[in-house]
DNA sequence: TTGAAAGCGATACCAG
DNA sequence: CTGGTATCGCTTTCAA
């Protein structure tokens, strides 16, 4: 910036008025600083602008997911990126993978760069360490997760109400006998399901059977074991929720194995891509991570705006995609 | 850090000293700099620390994909965070969408935050703007697409292997009438892809037949729709090669369609989710993501570090996985 | 081992 | 409209 305020033959200042087209440069200056840069083939130093900066905004924002190569994750990833685009801003990406210490570092490194603000899918249900860094003035949007203080915002997934959802279209085709598979407890979105399971249930007047349950099976083939020995039991579920896709994959391959595919209905929560290329295409609660991620973009950004309300819980529907899966009828029905 | 040295009692440098683990401080200062730095909650600020350091670096890096979202790209990038990550180096990842001025964008914005290096899936094939950027000292690996020039490393998918690879084993099963279907020729790989069933034929002592060819096709409609018209010309392929994920989706729907699974043979070049449940099991030629991440990230810090020699292009092999689809003989041969 | 002063590249403030 | 000077938070250099 010296070298073209030199070669401009201007002072320091102009050339930073020219770079941030600030007002109040006449056209001839504006030109010869141009020029300048140009020639000089100089470029603006976003670091150092920032660190003198009466708002010292870095234009920059953290993104915090449990694996940005989940797809779920890496969508709402993409819709963030889209807004902040359009606010000039940058995203640093990083997955938590689910463990605490993993969260604190990243958050640590972003804030020793002076992010603006932090949007993050929170690890575990206390978020203590989070909530410090809020509190500290970091702003802060999470998201797929509701947060356990109005010090920040949340955007969600309706998962209890898609849940529900699913209960109802299950006993709307006659089943009575609804197995439910749940992801860790420890995740705010498995135990809100779960509870949309409970309630949907109650509301179709059907009792909560525990030995229909199964609680905290993680990934693909815990899931495929535990479908299996569902399934297998003396007397089995007629009707499969898989509460996650990773979960709805497991259970797939389960009632493959079993052969029953086609007497045993499935529906599972979070579309995966070529359900409808199943047979018979698998019925899904599926959410909109493009809107959650939007949805969560916007809320910070208005933050960094100024806005210094309440919290606020934002909630994202969820739809009830039917291709088959959840519509089979149960045994001696039809 | 001021605050810090006061309330401690010492001067600047030794707080700085003391943050940056430098040898050469009594036990006693330290404590009392650790204390202090606790007691104030005292965070480094890296983006003021870096404009000072010598070596100017920020410990940042910038990936830019064609869409962040998709799976092939988001497990490039999750391999790429591991392994930045172990450096205590953060990455700014975006998408390009395939096209030239989000490319130029990104770059722009990236090098006015002064990153260390770029990885990057480059838009086009002279690579032009790209490459004045490395030329101006930029540390550049390309990945996925092998780059126009010695300046930059390349880490690639062995895409024509993978091709012929299928057209063998294609040919293996009694074929002699294999279709192609083809991304846009602009993209690198779309090019290889096609040179490998160009060569693969060639190689079985085949004939390349124009109207068996169909490229330039982009996306999953366009794909089923192209796939269909193949499937109903006059003298249809007796199998199909889906060069790319999408495109593999859309030959599926069109065989459905036409009830045509069972009989005309399929395979698709990078596998896709789920593909082993479908019937038959989609037969694919396996990219491996987290190998080509790894391997750009390692080339990255490499540079980084001081690596001056000529500009390499890692080929990453890809794999066959046999499941159904592409086993399938052609109709009077068995 | 410790510290004082200079300066990284830019913007803020105020004077001309 | 334009410029001089102080300063952002930190590291470097060099002297004590």
């Amino acid at each position: 910036m010296r070298e073209v305020a030199a070669l401009a033959g201007v002072s320091l200042k102009t050339v930073s008025r020219v770079v941030n087209r600030e007002p109040g440069v006449s056209g001839d200056l504006l030109q010869r600083v141009d020029d300048a840069i140009r020639l000089l083939g100089y470029r603006h130093d976003t670091t150092a602008s920032s660190l003198r900066r009466a708002d010292r905004r870095t234009a920059t924002i953290g993104l915090l997911l449990d694996d940005v190569a989940n797809p779920f994750s890496s969508t709402i990833n993409r819709a963030i990126e889209e807004v902040a685009r359009e606010r000039q801003t940058l995203v640093f990406a990083g997955s938590s993978d689910g463990r605490l210490e993993r969260e604190a570092e990243f958050v640590r490194a972003l804030a020793a760069r002076r992010v603006d603000g932090l949007i993050v899918m929170p690890v575990g249900l206390d978020h203590a360490t989070l909530l410090r860094e809020r509190q500290r003035g970091l702003p802060m949007v999470f998201v797929d997760r509701r947060a356990s203080s109005l010090l920040v915002d949340s955007v969600v997934a309706d998962n209890r109400g898609g849940v529900q959802m699913a209960v109802q279209h299950l006993a709307e085709h006659g089943h009575r006998r609804i197995g439910f598979l749940g992801d860790l407890s420890s995740i705010w979105t498995a135990e809100e399901r779960y509870r949309g399971y409970v309630e949907g249930l109650a509301t179709e007047g059907l009792y909560l059977e525990a030995e229909l349950v199964r609680r905290d099976v993680r990934g693909i083939a815990a899931a495929e074991a535990t479908a299996a020995d569902l399934l297998y039991s003396i007397d089995p579920p007629t009707a499969l929720i898989a509460s996650q896709n990773l979960l709805t994959i497991g259970a797939i391959r389960a009632l493959r194995s079993a052969n029953a595919q086609q007497r045993v209905a499935l529906i599972g929560f979070d579309d995966v891509p070529l359900a409808d290329l199943l047979s018979p295409p698998v019925t899904v609660v599926a959410q909109d991570p493009v809107a959650i991620g939007q949805a969560a973009a916007q809320r910070l950004f208005a933050r960094l705006d100024g806005d210094e309300s309440e919290g606020q819980v934002i909630v994202v529907p969820t739809r009830l995609i039917a291709r088959g899966s959840g519509e089979l009828w149960p045994p001696g029905v039809l």
